[in-house]
DNA sequence: CAGTGGTCTAGACCACTCG
DNA sequence: GAGTGGTCTAGACCACTGA
C-alpha cells in the first residue's frame, strides 16, 4: 500500500488518466471542486496533488483558466548536488584530498567579470585534486573571494578540501551548474592520469550568497565519469 | 513586494536565520507550533514553507525529532528537460531536423539488457541529427520499443523527430538520464562537423512507462555545448 | 507516552482572467 | 461578472520515534 495517504492516490489516479490518455495532452480536467467531489475529499487534498504534477511539468495551471494537461511538458529532473567525499564513500572507495597549488592573489579578467568583483578583490586561488581510492577523481581550480569567506585563510586545506568547508560553513547560498565536456590538456592529463585530448567530463559552479560572489569553481571529472538523474 | 505571501515570508525568514547562522547547521529549530505563534499564523503555513526548504535539502526533518537545520545539505537542482526543438528556437535559431538512418531491427545485447526486453523484441533503430540554423546541433541514436510505441511505425519521422512525437504522444513516464563525455569517433566527427578526437557531451536517457520500456536514445551534443542549471 | 511532523477537513478570501 | 486556482485558517487525527 504505497498510496496511503489521499493527495497521493489522486496524484496516481491523474497521472492514469493522463498516461492512459483518457486525458490527453492539452484536455482541461475537471476543477478542483469538481475533482474533490468525486474523490470525496476536501480541496486542499486535491491541490496538494494537482500542485506537485504542475511542478513536475505535466499539468498547465492558470487561474480562471483552469487545469490542462501539458501539450509539450517540460520534464523536472532533480539532481543532487553533494559533498564530493560523499559520492566517493558512498560508492564504497576511500576519499582523500590533495591540494595542488594554494595562493593569494587577485583574479583574472575571466573570473573578476563573472562573479563581478572589483580588479583588486583580495582571493584565494587553489588547484586540488580529489581521489577515490588513491586513483585522480575529480581534479578542480576555484577561486574564493575572501571578502566572502575570510576564515577560509585559517583552515588547514590539505585536511579538510575547500568544497566541503564551504558546504558546511557558507552553504546555505545560490549558485548555478554548468556542465560541458572538454579535452584534457598536457597538464590536466598528468594530474588525472590519462592521457592528453582525452574527454573530460567538466562541471562549473558559481555560488553567491545574496549579492555577494562566494566561490567560482571549474571540476575536471576523470575519464568513465557519469551523472545520474531520474526524471 | 515579492513576499506577498506568509509562507514565503517566513520561508525567507527561516533562510535569512541560517544563512546568517542564527541557526547554524545541526540546529534544532523550533517545532511547526512555536513558530506559528510567532509569526501569527496557522501551523499549515509553518509547514508548507519549512516542507519547500526540506525538499530542497537545507532542513532534515523527522517526525518527534523535529527539524534541523542540515550539516552537509545535499542541494536539489532542477533541470528542465525540454522538447529539442523548442531549446534551438528559444535561442533564436531555426530548427531542422534530418533522419540518418532508420531501421527495424531486433536490439542489441547492450541495449536488450539495459530495456530489460526480450532477445527477438521489435525496436526501431533510428538515426538522427538535429539542426541549428542548418548547423549540426545533436546526432542521436535511438531505439525504440515497438511493443510500446507501434503507431511510431505510421509517423513520418523526416517531418517530425522522434524526440517530439515520443514527449507528445507517450509524454508521461519515468526515466533516467546520464551525462557524461566522450571523444568523436570519426563518424560521429563527420556528422557533427567537427574532428575526431573532440571532446563531446553525452546524454543518455532511458524512459518507461510504469514497467514497459519505451526507448533509449543516446544524444552526442556538438562541441561548445554547455547545459546550464539552477541551484 | 508525549511531542513531533504529515496529513486532512471545511470553510474562507483573494487574484486573476476569460467571456 | 463569474469561476478558476492560490492561499490561508483553526482545528483534528495519525504515525512515528525519542526519552
Amino acid at each position: 500500500m504505497p498510496e496511503a495517504h489521499p493527495w497521493q492516490t489522486i496524484r496516481h489516479e491523474v497521472l492514469r488518466r493522463i498516461s492512459e490518455r483518457i486525458w490527453p495532452p492539452g484536455t482541461l480536467i475537471p476543477s478542483e471542486h469538481e475533482l474533490a467531489r468525486e474523490f470525496g475529499c476536501a480541496r486542499a487534498t486535491v491541490n496538494r496533488a494537482l500542485r506537485e504534477l504542475a511542478e513536475g511539468g505535466l499539468l498547465d495551471r492558470r487561474r480562471r483558466a483552469g487545469t490542462r494537461v501539458s501539450v509539450a511538458p517540460v520534464r523536472k529532473a532533480k539532481l543532487d548536488v553533494n559533498v564530493i567525499r560523499f559520492d566517493v564513500e558512498r560508492r564504497g572507495a576511500t576519499y582523500r584530498h590533495s591540494l595542488v597549488e594554494r595562493r593569494r592573489t587577485s583574479p583574472t579578467e575571466l573570473i573578476r567579470s563573472r562573479l563581478k568583483l572589483d580588479r583588486g578583490a583580495d582571493m584565494l586561488y587553489l588547484r586540488a585534486l580529489h581521489l577515490a581510492d588513491e586513483r585522480p577523481s575529480i581534479y578542480e581550480e576555484r577561486w574564493i573571494n575572501l571578502a566572502a569567506a575570510p576564515e577560509i585563510l585559517d583552515v588547514d586545506l590539505d585536511t579538510v578540501s575547500a568544497n566541503e568547508w564551504l558546504v558546511r560553513n557558507l552553504p546555505f547560498s545560490s549558485g548555478d551548474i554548468t556542465f560541458s565536456a572538454a579535452n584534457a590538456n598536457a597538464r590536466e592529463a598528468a594530474l588525472l592520469e590519462t592521457i592528453e585530448g582525452q574527454a573530460l567530463f567538466v562541471v562549473e559552479r558559481i555560488t553567491w550568497q545574496g549579492e555577494c560572489p562566494i566561490t567560482s569553481v571549474r571540476m575536471l571529472h576523470a575519464p568513465g565519469f557519469r551523472m545520474r538523474m531520474t526524471l
